[in-house]
Order: structure tokens, then sequence, then C-alpha cells
DNA sequence: ACTATCGTTGACCTTGACGTAAAAGTCAAA
DNA sequence: TTTGACTTTTACGTCAAGGTCAACGATAGT
């Protein structure tokens, strides 16, 4: 009993739309099963926009998504590839790490904006 | 002896184009002072871009940019317009703690996309 | 005087990631 | 059988964030 879910399914649960889902697929990210002409994903097509999305959220274009599936499809075999893979994977790294530090200053700016805020509620709290 | 910054000596320092900081100035960003038409900018405008880039590497947009330098420049004094800042904060916090979670989910996958690598690597070394 | 380098404005162009609308097929419930 | 909810494809539209190009001014070196 092989479950199935239908691209609304999805698109609820996700929060994103038909449209997006069509795309990509027409970029090749995710090749749903057929019936007739109608989509139809499976648990795999799932956890695979699941993992779409995340890369979305963290900034990837579509081409570097791609870029990644493929190297979970199939690995390259070839000594050049691999040294290639290897150095873009560090690049990558280095602009997450990048990218983690921004957001944990960007927080704490944030604590003390909300710290701003509060001193300010108990100014005009007290003043009326 | 108030230091002054060209144009093209910021572009250079952060990597990025005259058009860029043009446009940001266009949009309300920056706002360098000027001898005849020239831009100067000084350490102050030097931060905010900074500060800017920052925004731009964790995903703001333009607009949430401008926004927040905003609530920097003159944080809002009624009421009603707190309560509303704090609950955006709130959502931003939020935003930015899944980015960091997501950030780092995806550093744990490049570690093991790395060691399949280096695997697939000592195969190869050994087999030649 | 000529050339380089750096600066300006203004206008249109491009790219990515979808949105939106048209026209039509499928299937279940009332 | 008609309505409603779902699905499809094709195709043009949009929006943000700049890129690019033209035409020009100021200044410095040779």
């Amino acid at each position: 009993m092989n479950k199935y879910y239908s691209i609304t399914e999805l698109t609820r649960e996700f929060g994103i739309s038909t449209r997006t889902l069509r795309f990509y697929e027409d970029e090749g990210l995710i090749h749903p099963e057929r019936r007739g002409r109608t989509r139809l994903f499976r648990p795999a097509d799932r956890r695979l926009i699941q993992e779409i999305l995340r890369g979305r959220r963290i900034g990837f274009t579509i081409a570097e998504i791609r870029e990644i599936i493929q190297v979970y499809k199939d690995p390259p075999g070839e000594l050049g590839q691999l040294q290639l893979l290897m150095s873009r994977v560090e690049e990558k790294r280095e602009e997450l790490r990048q990218k983690r530090k921004d957001i944990e200053d960007t927080l704490t700016e944030l604590d003390n904006v909300e710290e701003a805020c509060l001193t300010r509620l108990a100014e005009i709290g007290v003043g009326t």
C-alpha cells in the first residue's frame, strides 16, 4: 500500500503553491510519478521537497539545489571531479559559517531592540 | 580630520559595484554627503553599509533592511507602534532561528558529503 | 593637448523565482 | 446533470536587485 500525496496536499503541508511544485519539476528538481497526466508524489518525493525548501530558506538558488541533489543521486567517480566537488563543498561551508555568524549577530541585535522597546514601554506605561 | 571614503574605495573593500551603492542610496538606505555631485562616505556610512550587507547575506530584502534602519534612527514613541514592532521582531527572530537550524543541518550534511568524497578518493587512490 | 581615472545621471536590460490567467480534463456528491 | 473541487498545459506578467550602456564632468599625469 504505497501511499501517494496529491499536489495540493503537499502545497498545503508546506505552504507553497502548485505553481512552485510544477516549476520545481520543470527545473528537474523532482520527478513525481504520473497516473495519466496527474502527478503522484511518494514519500520520497515529499522528503526531497522538504530538503529543497530547506535549501531555499538558507538562500540556495535552484541551480545550487539541483547540483546538490545531483551529487546525492550519483556522486562523481572521476578524480578531478571529486576534487572539484570537495573544494566547492568547502566554499559552501565557509559561506554557511559566515551566514550563521551573521544570524547570531543579528539575533543579539534583535535582543537589544527588544530591550529598548521594553524600556520605552515602561516609560510610557509610567507616564500615563 | 574627518576621513572620507570614495565610492570605489568602498566597492573594493566590500566587493560590490558602484551601481549597488547608488541603488542603496536611491532606496534610502544610505545618505552619503556630497561635494558637488560626488559622494563622500564617512565612517558611519561605511559601518552602515557593513550592516546592510550583513542583512543582505542573511536574506533580508531591501525593504526589510530599510525598516530596521528606520527603527534604529527613530524608534516609535507610540504604544501601538511599539507593540507592533515587538511582535514583528519576534517573528523575525523565529525566522532567524529556523534559518540557523537549517544551516546547521546543512553543515552536518556537508560533513557527510565530504566524508563520502574522501572514502571515494581512497578507493580510487588504492585502485590505481 | 591628450589620455586615464574616477565620478555623475538616466534609461533600459537581465535574471531568478515564481504569479496569474486561460482553456480544458476528471471525478464525486447532490 | 450540474456543481464543485481538483487536476492539467501553455503562456504571458511581475518583482527585486542589481547590470549595462550612453553621455558627460572633474582632475591628474605626461
